[in-house]
RNA sequence: GUGCCUGUGGCUCAAUCGGUUAGAGCGCCACACUGUGGAUGUGGACGUUGUGGGUUCAAGUCCCAUCAGGCACCCCA
């Protein structure tokens, strides 16, 4: 009973029951992209090194993609994060793709680090973009995508929020203070909620910032009022606002984002109680598709991981009940020579278009109806000798533990009323 | 890639300062129930204690290595 070859580290095994839930995820992500007008896509699982190379920021590429040689010693990556592929296959067809471009797609990815929970090194993403338009309503609707997400499996706004700030926002800020090093700044500012005050003051220091300034700084970080300062991030809530959704949002001084595109609104999902990591990470990034050959072509979009959202989903108990067996009926074998009467039954019912499962093997009917319980099938269907002779079938249904005996004809519609 | 913690039947856990045949609950299987199910009862199977070394008269327990996942860092979904 020992299964000695392991799953390599980091790499899930999808169980009908996790399987379920992969599901459920995906299907009301395409429901709520579609509800909005986005179209499916993707892009290839594998992707040379190049294409990350510039843009994603130096560690995610260096350091937690999957790389290797093929045989014609090209660098190939499991790609690490859908955007660059996106902004590739829009600069590819820039002249041909009517604007704006909307997209969505789900699937896998892989990091290589060390798995945590809510974190492993292949894992699936939804991606959602909007490219083509500048427009502040843009960045909105992305926004608002993710909270009715949220609604419609569940999660309400005193669950999860969504938190918002704006690069360039912050850079002018960052720079009236006469920091020139807008990269360490924002380095600093990402690890404020994870240092102590004087842990933080030392790390600022040691980015070359003078005490006064990492001060200055902690104060900026410390106004939530800061956002009546951009223009954009007015206009941005005043849309949220009009789409119904405002009270998923919040600005937050802190959020900047680790992904070197990102240019100006940025956006991060997170539990209330903060118990898990980042839900989902976004934001408008300008310059990537002329990065990667093409027209200056501004997008804005997040990504949300699998294993956040099923955590948070999870600990609010909205994820739905296992359904174990698709089918709602189980047709049983009394004995072996019932073997054509049952199959005969099990095919008109499916023909009805009612999921069947049938049993095959003669064994005790009471073990069969324990498999069906345990199946979560709903009606067995009994034929022994007793109903064969008569052409008859017994429908049993197991929830309200009655049973009737009809007519083999009666059969499909008996079933159908009892669903 | 760094530091720390954990690893016992399918699952959740137990086993006093290292000491005799490693226990329990749940689950699973069989029977009670020779045409009827989630209950109950009885019985049963399943462990070379993640793996490999070492120390010791004796290791689940101590040491080393390794693998895995958990926490923090890093980074981020």
């Amino acid at each position: 009973m020992k299964t000695k070859i392991p799953t390599v580290k980091g790499a899930r095994d999808f169980y009908p029951e996790q399987m379920s839930l992969r599901n459920w995820l995906y299907e009301n992500m395409k429901a709520v992209s579609q509800k909005f007008g986005y179209q499916e896509y993707d892009g290839p699982f594998l992707e040379t090194l190049e294409l990350y190379a510039a843009k994603s920021g130096e560690e995610l590429v260096k350091e937690q993609a999957f790389v290797f040689k093929d045989r014609g010693d090209e660098q190939i990556t499991l790609r690490p994060e859908l955007t660059p592929s996106l902004a590739r296959m829009v600069a590819q067809k820039a002249n041909e793709l009517p604007r704006p471009i909307r997209w969505w797609s789900f699937g896998p990815m892989w990091r290589y680090e060390r798995p945590q929970k809510g974190r492993s090194r292949e894992f699936f993403q939804w991606n959602i973009d909007l490219l083509g338009s500048d427009s502040l309503e843009a960045d909105a609707e992305i926004a608002a995508i993710g909270a009715e997400f949220f609604k419609a499996i569940g999660l309400t706004s005193s669950e999860v929020k969504i938190q918002i700030n704006n690069r360039k926002l912050m850079e002018s800020q960052i720079t009236s203070l006469g920091i020139g090093d807008i990269k360490a700044a924002f380095r600093l500012i990402d690890r404020v909620d994870k240092l102590s005050a004087q842990a933080w003051e030392e790390y600022g220091v040691k980015q070359e910032l003078t005490v006064e300034q990492v001060k200055n700084l902690r104060a900026l970080l410390d106004d939530k009022e800061l956002w009546r300062k951009s223009d954009e991030l007015i206009r941005f809530f005043s849309a949220l606002e009009s789409l119904g959704v405002r009270e998923y949002f919040e600005y937050e001084p802190t959020v900047v984002r680790g992904l070197d595109y990102y240019t100006r609104i940025v956006m991060e999902a997170r539990d209330r109680d903060s118990e898990f990591r980042a839900i989902f990470g976004g934001g408008r990034y300008d310059n990537l598709v002329a990065d990667v050959g093409g027209d200056r072509i501004s997008g804005v979009g997040f990504a949300m991981g699998d294993m956040v959202i099923a955590l948070v989903a999870e600990k609010y108990g909205k994820t739905p009940k296992f359904a174990k067996s698709p089918a709602s009926v189980l047709v049983t074998l009394f004995n072996a020579d019932g073997v054509a009467d049952s199959l005969k039954s099990a095919a008109e019912i499916r023909a009805g278009g009612i999921p069947v499962e049938m049993f095959p093997d003669p064994i005790k009917l009471d073990k069969q109806l324990k498999y069906a319980d345990a199946q979560g099938i709903k009606i067995a269907v009994i034929i022994g000798p007793d109903e064969a002779k008569e052409g008859k079938v017994t429908i049993k249904d197991l929830g309200k533990r009655v049973q009737i005996t009809v007519n083999r004809g009666e059969m499909a519609g008996k079933i159908r009323e009892l669903l």
